[in-house]
DNA sequence: CGTAACAAATGAAACGATTCAAAGACGAGT
DNA sequence: ACTCGTCTTTGAATCGTTTCATTTGTTACG
C-alpha cells in the first residue's frame, strides 16, 4: 500500500510507454509538448519519485563522491567538507562524509562502503598507509584524491597546504617585529606539525642572533596549551621567549589564557603570540590572535576539481596542488613598537 | 577494462550458480564448506565488491538514514550527528548528513534527494514548515523523526530538549547563589531561545524580590556578546545586574571577554555568568564557564531508536521524547560566598 | 498519389543483485 | 532396489530505471 509509484505506473496512468516517461525526465526535448504535459500531470498525481538505486544500477556509477576526514568536529575539516559539498553540488554530485576518527579500521570500513556504493571518486585525509588500497581503487576506475597530504603523483592527485611555508611565515613575522628568542609549541611527532617547525627553523636560521626552542606540548588542546603557558610564566623574565609560535590555535589560546590570567606578562608587549589555522575563535580571543590561515575552501573546491580532471583523463594523469597559507596579523603580534 | 567483477563473473570463475555466490554472501550456513571456500577464493582473486545499487533495488530499501541539520559547523549538531552515526552503525545502517544552512530550499533539496535514495528514514531539524511534507513521507512509508523540535505525536516522533527547563535551571542556579537582579542575553525571536527565557522568568517569579531584564543580543556570536558586555560595563555599578544568563556559550564568552578585559568587573564576584550548550570552549575559558549541557549523544542515539521503532510498528505510532538538560557549575558562578 | 525526411513514441534488453521453487545429491532405513 | 528426508545447488524471475533500434505518425514535395 505504501509503496511508491514506479515509472511503469506513471506510464500506465498517462497512457504512454515507459521509455517516454524516462525521456520526459531525462530528455524533455525529445518529447512533444502534449505528452510531456500529460506525463508530468501523472507524475504529480501519483507522487512519483525516481528510484535512484535503479538509475545507478543502469548507469553503472553513482552521482556520489566519498570524503573521509580525520575528524568532522575539527573546524578545518568541516570547512573543507563544506566547500567540497558546494563544489560537488555545482557538478550535480553529492558528497558523503565519513569520519575515520584517526582510526585505520574505521577508515577501511568507509573505503569498503564507498566502493560498494560505486562512488565517482574518493577524497581522503589518510590516517593509515593507504597507498596499496589507492592502487587497487585506481585499477578499478575509482579516482582518489589525497587531502591535506602530499601525494606521489605517480599514484594519485592531492591537495595540500605548504606547512613548512606556514611555519616560515609565522616565524618570519615574529622576527620582523623585532623578536629574537622564539619558542615553538606543538607535538612534532605529527607530520604537519613537524613541517611547520622545520619552516620556522628555516626562518630563524636566516637571521643572525635569532633562536628558537621547542616545547613539546604533548597534546593539541587548550588545556595542554595552558600548561605550557604556566611553565613560561614561572621562568624568570630574562629566560622567557620574546615570542611564541603555537602549532595550532587551540594551543595558542591556552597559552594566552595562562599569560593573561596571571597578569605578569603582557601580550604582545612582553611575549608576542601566534597560532595556526585561524579558527573562528582566534579573532574573538581576549587579545585577538594572529594566526596562519589555511585556504580550506580552496582545498575542498580543488579536491573536487582534481577528481573531475581524473574522471576526464581516465585517471591516467595526476596532479599535486599545494596551497600557500596566509599570515593573518592581529593584536597578539601587533606593532614592532614598544 | 576497469569494470568491477559482478556476481556472475564470480559464479563463472568458481564454477557455481549465481544463487550460490549470493548465498555465500548472505546465508553462509546454507552453503557447504567446500564450495564456500572456492567461492571466497574467486571473490578474492577477482576483487569482487558488491554493487550496493543492485542490492538496494532488489531490496526496495536502502540501508541509509538521512539526517538534515541546520549547520554542521555547530558543535551541537556535529555531536548529535556523530551519536546518530554510531547508533546507526550498530544497526548496520549508514547516516547521510545534509546541511540545510537554515535555508528552506536547501532543506527541500535534501528531502528530495533522500527520497530518491529511498532512505530507511529521515531525521530532521526543520527550518521551514515541513508538516505537510512529513505527512507525504509517512504515506510513502518513510518514517521521520524531528530533532531538537517538539512534534505533534499525531504526525511523527521527535527528540528534543526541554529548553524551558534549561532556562529554569540556569536562572534557579543564579538565584540559589544569592543573586537577585538577573539579565538574560539572547535573541528571543528564535523559538529555542524564547523557551529558555520563559523558563528563566518562571524561576525568577518564584523568588520574591528577584527580577530579570532581557537584553536582545541581535546575534548569537562571541562578537555580539562582547557588545552586550561592553554596555554592561558602561553602566554604573548599582545598575548592573548581579548575574547574567546567556542563551548560548558564544554569547557568554563574548560577555566574559569584555568584562575581564576592562577589569572593572570581576567574575563571579561582581557578576556571575552562565551560558548554554556547554561547548568545549566553556571549560577552557579564562574563567571556566558554567553552562547548561544538552544531552547531544542521547539525542542522536534516541532519534535512531525512534526511527527503528517506527519501522517496527509500521509508522503507526509516534513518540515525543523530551530530554532534560543538565546544569554544569564552574568557576563563573562559583560559591555563594563573597 | 507516392515517398522521402523527420519527429515522436515504443518496448525489449540490459544493469547486478536477491529470492525461491524446483532439482539434484546422498544416506539411512526397510 | 526403493523410498524418504535432509542438505546443497540451481537458474529463472524480479526490482525500476535507461538506452536504443524500431515502428508509427506527420509533413512536404515532386
Amino acid at each position: 500500500m505504501s509503496t511508491t509509484a514506479s515509472i511503469k505506473d506513471v506510464a500506465n496512468h498517462a497512457q504512454v510507454a515507459v521509455g517516454t516517461v524516462s525521456n520526459v525526465l531525462n530528455y524533455p526535448d525529445r518529447v512533444s509538448q502534449r505528452t510531456k504535459e500529460r506525463v508530468l500531470k501523472s507524475i504529480a498525481e501519483l507522487g512519483f519519485v525516481r528510484n535512484d538505486a535503479a538509475r545507478q544500477l543502469r548507469a553503472g556509477q553513482s552521482r556520489t563522491i566519498g570524503l573521509i576526514v580525520l575528524d568532522v568536529g575539527n573546524p578545518f575539516f568541516s570547512s573543507v567538507a563544506r566547500a567540497a559539498e558546494d563544489a560537488a553540488t555545482a557538478l550535480g554530485s553529492v558528497v558523503l562524509v565519513g569520519d575515520s576518527g584517526q582510526d585505520a579500521s574505521r577508515e577501511a570500513h568507509y573505503m569498503d562502503l564507498f566502493q560498494e556504493q560505486r562512488v565517482q571518486g574518493l577524497l581522503i585525509s589518510p590516517v593509515g598507509d593507504v597507498g596499496q588500497r589507492i592502487d587497487t581503487l585506481r585499477e578499478r576506475g575509482v579516482p582518489t584524491v589525497l587531502v591535506d597530504e602530499l601525494a606521489d603523483t605517480e599514484r594519485c592527485s592531492s591537495v595540500s597546504v605548504d606547512d613548512q611555508e606556514g611555519g616560515y611565515l609565522a616565524a618570519k613575522h615574529l622576527l620582523d617585529i623585532g623578536r629574537r628568542r622564539l619558542a615553538f609549541v606543538g607535538t612534532p611527532s605529527i607530520r604537519q606539525v613537524a613541517s611547520r617547525l622545520k619552516g620556522a627553523q628555516r626562518a630563524v636560521a636566516e637571521v643572525s642572533g635569532a633562536s628558537i626552542e621547542v616545547l613539546d606540548s604533548e597534546g593539541q588542546t587548550v588545556l595542554t596549551g595552558r600548561k605550557v603557558g604556566n611553565s613560561l610564566v614561572e621562568r624568570s623574565p630574562e629566560k622567557r621567549p620574546e615570542a611564541v609560535f603555537c602549532s595550532n590555535d587551540l594551543l595558542a589560546l591556552g597559552v594566552m589564557q595562562s599569560l593573561t590570567m596571571l597578569r605578569t606578562v603582557r601580550i604582545p608587549e612582553d611575549i608576542a603570540l601566534i597560532g595556526y589555522d585561524d579558527i573562528d575563535f582566534a579573532i574573538s580571543a581576549v587579545v585577538p590572535l594572529s594566526s596562519i590561515r589555511q585556504p580550506t575552501e580552496a582545498l575542498g573546491r580543488t579536491a573536487i576539481e582534481l577528481l573531475a580532471e581524473e574522471h576526464d583523463n581516465g585517471g591516467t594523469k595526476h596532479r599535486a596542488v599545494v596551497f600557500t597559507p596566509e599570515l593573518v596579523v592581529r593584536q597578539s603580534t601587533a606593532g614592532s613598537g614598544s
